[in-house]
RNA sequence: UGGGGCGUCGUCAAGCGGUAAGACACAGGAUUUUGGUUCCUGCAUUCGGAGGUUCGAAUCCUCCCGCCCCAG
């Protein structure tokens, strides 16, 4: 098989798109795979014009099994728990690249690629595979792909990762694919309306979900919340509460159905309990307490914090913040970082508050 | 049914004769491969009701309605 053959996940959007096409360039024998995940709003048509175009074949998987399984049922159960979920950064790991290297090893190819905005490093002298910040800060999307291991890594290729979100869009109208890029911004894939709210409430027919008051940190009831799952932690839109300034949410108590809120400035934690911590370099699975810049949602800048292991094989760490941050949410990924370079993640499990 | 106070956007609230601030909430949009945040825009031709005075009233007067407080 030829050595420079790369399986590309095509989602018939700009960015695998024009990386497809640039693999094509550089000379690999490329080939598509679409991964359907069986939901509405998952349109297989865009793919395959898009490998019409650079004249590739594509291939497709159904995992809607796989996909509701892991993702859907996930999402779901973690805003019955009260948490809030990160469905992406889970995806990359359960079916995206699973199934992109189960296909490409089934036709024989040795390299994956997708469209993201990150960079692969090879260490020649350890033998390791680092993931890297995109060029471009703006679209980079490392913060997704955390939970990725060697195994991954050693087979993938970026071709976006060296450039900007601008440079792809004007390939992409050079090449003529397109520069209406129709639905550029997709939040949640399988939430076509963005309504995730209405569609817990109609997936999960099964979770009773019901109202609840929403107090302050004092005890005083100021609201009505009409389900847990219909909040958020650092939410503020949404809560109906008239008052002289607006009230966020701190923290959802599952067990008495209730919502806390408080002011802005009550929002603050100074560190966090992580599980389910994967380290991209199996070096520092049991390490001593390190330094690392840590990123609690997609596109936060990163906060210095003091690192942990709270478990000898370093699954779960405890995170101290130099500064405090705003409004970390259990369920969501905390992503370590040296410089550029991802170091490993794992999910809020605790917040600690601020004082 | 004696005295006093108050009734301005869903909520809080400026205005005190010169032609309805602001905040919160809400709605829409922008941003976004998670949620949230943030940003932008919109949001009372009308001031409890009816009359009157005035060139002009939410602002002054009269009556009515509704609240609140103190007395009964």
């Amino acid at each position: 098989m030829d050595r420079k053959s790369v399986l590309v996940g095509v989602s018939g959007g700009v960015d695998s798109t024009v990386a497809a096409c640039q693999l094509k360039t550089e000379g690999y024998h490329v080939e598509g795979l679409y991964i359907d995940n069986g939901f509405p709003g998952c349109a297989s048509s865009d793919a395959a014009d898009a490998c019409n175009k650079i004249n590739i074949p594509l291939h497709t998987v159904y995992v809607a099994h796989a996909f509701r399984k892991g993702i859907v049922d996930y999402f779901v159960a973690e805003y019955a728990a009260g948490r809030t979920p990160n469905p992406c950064a889970i995806c990359n790991k359960v079916i995206k690249f699973k199934y992109l290297i189960e296909e490409a090893d089934r036709r024989g190819l040795p390299y994956i690629a997708t469209g993201h905005y990150c960079r692969i490093e090879h260490d020649d002298l350890r033998g390791i595979f680092s993931l890297l910040c995109g060029i471009d800060a703006k679209k980079d999307q490392s913060y997704f792909l955390f939970c990725l291991g060697q195994e991954e890594l050693s087979r993938l290729i970026f071709p976006n990762g060296g450039t900007t979100k601008e440079a792809v869009r004007a390939t992409s109208i050079a090449e003529g694919f397109g520069s209406a890029s129709p639905r550029e911004s997709q939040e949640i894939c399988f939430i076509p309306d963005n309504d995730y709210r209405r569609f817990i409430e109609s997936f999960a027919t099964d979770i009773p979900f019901r109202q609840g008051d929403i107090v302050t940190l004092q005890g005083d009831i100021v609201g009505r919340h009409r389900g847990i799952h219909t909040v958020t932690i650092g939410q503020r839109r949404g809560l109906n509460i008239a008052s002289e300034r607006p009230y966020y949410v701190l923290s959802i108590d599952k067990d008495h159905n209730r919502v806390i809120v408080g002011r802005d400035e009550e929002q603050w934690c100074s560190g966090l309990s992580v599980s389910g911590v994967s380290w991209i370099d199996p070096g520092f699975s049991k390490n001593t307490p390190q330094r690392a810049f840590t990123r609690i949602r997609y596109r936060h800048r990163g906060v210095l914090s003091s690192i942990t292991p709270l478990t000898e094989d370093g699954r779960r760490v405890a995170v101290t913040f130099d500064s405090p941050q705003k409004a970390a949410a259990p369920g969501q990924a905390a992503v370590f970082y040296d410089g550029d370079r991802v170091l490993g993640g794992g999910w809020i499990e605790e917040v600690i508050p601020n004082d």
